[in-house]
DNA sequence: GTTTGAAATGACCGTTTTGGTCATTACTAT
DNA sequence: ATAGTAATGACCAAAACGGTCATTTCAAAC
């Protein structure tokens, strides 16, 4: 008896993990986003993994088969989710950087609220050294990669004043907010609310000195 | 007979590896830090250290005892090494905070011509998990924290324009030229130079708007 | 209260990797 | 040649790895 079907994605798993209860399905992805966004993907350990979801191991190769099964699905279910959250909070018509930035601030808190891995898991996967980690997610990044890229698509800069280089300030506020979330997810108790009002503030602040 | 003597820092390791050609002795520390840069004190192996290296696993362990000697070795080495870069870099009497920047960069830059790995060593250190090696170093991480204390104690902000908050200002600066490096250091063939005349473009702008 | 089928366990497996050792070899300077 | 140190890498016991499976737990149905 084999248990693994293919889901609509192309990812291999057993698709009754989606009939456990929303949390114990959360809490097993959480655990897997947190150790492998800490570790990278050959440095992580499926022990860990259980350890901190609290589950047997036998539990989790009964849903994921094996360790880069269960590293697709966390990558396919990451980027239906950013995007999901992204489209439902920035606006198309929307022109303005820093507006765009708040937008993607709170559709960023919604995302922490669910899964307080999730954007770290991602982050760190854009240095991962597996090449058959990279290889098996390369659509899955060009995916992500593409709508991060319309969403800037869509800025118009025109009010930056002249000393203040928009792909500088980006790359800035970028960095900024990465190194926050960091530092945060560091601390014992995370709170969302708590990151996305500190990154505001930084926000506003470039925006007052930008424009 | 054995071959580990007390260094003055306390770290016990064999003297003889000083007498090592210069070239062969940064060849080994760059190694270190870059592997334990990466991975963190557990996940690192040594295996990859002696590969990276290119030397056998024998002299690792001929000069450093054991993986614990070679990192607080190597903690000592850069506490020491950074704060002579930075202390000959900065006047005592400067006061501007984008000036005292500069400076800090120049010194971060000397310190990468001979050490590419050593700033993300330090880096990855301030969040290591493993807590023997945050223990067996803590003494060490005190000492860099003051220095970098001191030297921020003697800016004055008063300059700030009153939109921009000299604290928040400075977190954006750090956050930014962290993951500058980081990203550089990424790319095949890392350039202190390069890295250098990037980050003070970063700080001639913010100074720019900040003023 | 018994049956039943799925959820869940964790001891266990073979393999790989780990930090660390040491008998041996290579090299260099007399 | 000789002597002494630099350097090697096969080797070790122990741990950790991804993955398996016989067994137990559990909840719903009767």
């Amino acid at each position: 008896m084999t248990v693994l079907v293919i889901t609509i994605k192309g990812v291999p798993m057993n698709d009754k993990f989606f009939d456990l209860k929303k949390e114990k399905q959360d809490r097993i992805i959480n655990a897997s986003l947190k150790i492998f966004a800490e570790n990278g993907y050959k440095h992580c350990s499926t022990d860990d993994i259980v350890r901190e979801a609290g589950i047997s191991k036998g539990l989790l190769f009964h849903y994921f088969g094996s360790k880069m099964n269960l590293y697709e699905f966390l990558y396919d279910y990451c980027v239906k989710f950013l995007s999901m959250e992204l489209k439902s909070s920035i606006p198309t018509d929307e022109k303005d950087y820093f507006t765009i930035m708040k937008d993607s601030e709170a559709a960023k808190r919604n995302v922490l609220r669910s899964y307080p891995y999730m954007q770290m898991f991602i982050n760190r996967s854009m240095t991962e050294d597996d090449e058959d980690a990279v290889d098996n997610t390369s659509n899955l990044r060009e995916e992500l990669q593409s709508i991060y890229d319309g969403i800037l698509g869509q800025v118009d800069s025109g009010k930056f004043r002249k000393e203040a280089d928009p792909a500088q300030v980006h790359t800035m506020l970028q960095s900024t907010l990465r190194s926050l979330m960091s530092d945060q997810l560091q601390s014992s108790a995370f709170n969302p609310d708590h990151y996305y009002s500190d990154g505001i503030k930084y926000i506003n602040m470039l925006q007052s000195i930008c424009y």
